[in-house]
DNA sequence: CGCCAGATTGAGTCAAGTCAAGCATAGTGG
DNA sequence: CCACTATGCTTGACTTGACTCAATCTGGCG
């Protein structure tokens, strides 16, 4: 397991000097405005595994950001079923759903110990307001969300088991590669059963794909530990041809 | 098929005066707010049946709400198959996924003549950084966006052929409601083709699961004219129960 | 050591897909 | 005005990928 350095528990690291910025604030922030934005974010908050962030319905206050760990998003649906909507790597940024109704939307569960940052939301509708650059940052942010979500329905429309579970791999390896963590060697967070609620799958599917990957030598799997053998037929698989 | 009144191809109403401004813009602004909201739309584009308004990939400018008509989202797949992402009807504000890259993630289209009122974002930035609850207004708009986006998302993942079909009936028969149009007794503005894409099924079963429910007498069909005789039982089936 | 939760593997089933034929309606051109 | 074509929709017969049910394996922990 990849150990994370500069300690992401520390919570008095501020986003400025955070080595995970280049992710949670693109481009758009000047040096002048990620000091402000360091007055606003609350750090701490360690998780312990399983702890909810917030639970579906909670009133909403803020938005997070991950630092360390990895936390999953998912609603509860009508007939009781669990939807994993989303897992959030350190630098991700989770709870935007709650915006609309000033409620949370789904619940959010750290998968392993994690720590988060804290954003109130009031304070970024202040500073939006003040800064340009902020709102556009945030206008985006929610905007990119909307795209991930959409790419996610065609996974879940169009795409077969092994489709959805090469997207995922090739997902995950390249979000480690963006932390500069290896692109070919890591640790799945999640459980077998929150990959099943993720990619609309069975966990016996999801097994027995994973075993096929494995026997086509494209990956070396012992349960959540994965050694990416052939990323290039793994994108191939998952129709990432551009 | 009910007839728009207040002749909604007209070009020169405003937003203050639309009678769908209750959709487009909920309670949030005050009425010198919408004043200069007036100012920054750009009203008429009317669109042939099948005609863009956008394509994938274009640079981004403008959202649009629909005026009048219907409008499909859709993106193309590496694989060339075409991913509805929504439908857009009188009121509903399309575009936004745009924000994120500066292009557009996907293409709308026309499903029946329509007409739409274009919003340019740079103008929507402008306001926003004035007036406090344009920003919270618009931030509300993309947030809910994606909770409607993860809500699909299980549709897709989870639910049967009949309780993706129900649901879109529910859906429609709803938003046909909030614009005071006939719950019960509405046009389809949509093929067959385009809700199996919606949906994540093919023409064969969305047909089929029309007929199905044509048959429990839970509505009656023919072709795109659908009555609905039993709100209650597909509400059930669609397992909105709340 | 024994228990439990999570993961794997196998065998049989089924909902939705594929393939194919036929019907209905609208538009085109002679 | 009608025959012809194109497009979209429906229906039937068959196939299949993923699900269900069930048994077994594995590793961590009290």
């Amino acid at each position: 397991m990849p150990a994370e350095n500069n300690c992401p528990h520390n919570a008095a690291l501020n986003c400025s000097k955070c080595r995970l910025n280049a992710i949670c604030l693109p481009l758009a922030l000047e040096q002048s405005e990620i000091v402000q934005l360091d007055e606003i974010v609350q750090q701490g908050r360690p998780l312990q595994r399983n702890q909810h962030l917030y639970r579906e319905g909670d009133a909403f206050n803020s938005i997070f950001a991950v630092r360390s760990g990895a936390v999953k998003a998912y609603s509860i649906s009508d007939n009781g079923e669990e939807q994993v909507t989303g897992f959030y790597l350190p630098g991700e940024i989770l709870g935007m759903d709650g915006i609309g109704q000033n409620r949370y939307a789904s619940s959010a569960q750290a998968m392993e110990v994690s720590a988060v940052c804290e954003i109130p939301f009031i304070k970024i509708e202040e500073l939006s307001g003040r800064l340009p650059n902020m709102q556009k940052h945030f206008f985006k942010l929610l905007s990119q969300e909307i795209v991930e979500d959409q790419r996610h329905m065609t996974l879940l429309s169009k795409h077969t088991a092994e489709e959805r579970l090469a997207s995922l791999l090739v997902s995950i390896s390249a979000r480690n590669a963006r932390r500069n963590l290896s692109a070919s060697s890591f640790h799945l967070p999640m459980s077998r059963t929150d990959i099943g609620n993720f990619l609309g799958l069975t966990i016996e599917t999801v097994s027995r794909v994973f075993s096929r990957f494995a026997k086509q030598d494209l990956i070396d799997i012992n349960k959540k530990e994965v050694y990416v053998i052939d990323i290039d037929a793994l994108k191939r698989i998952a129709l990432i041809e551009k």
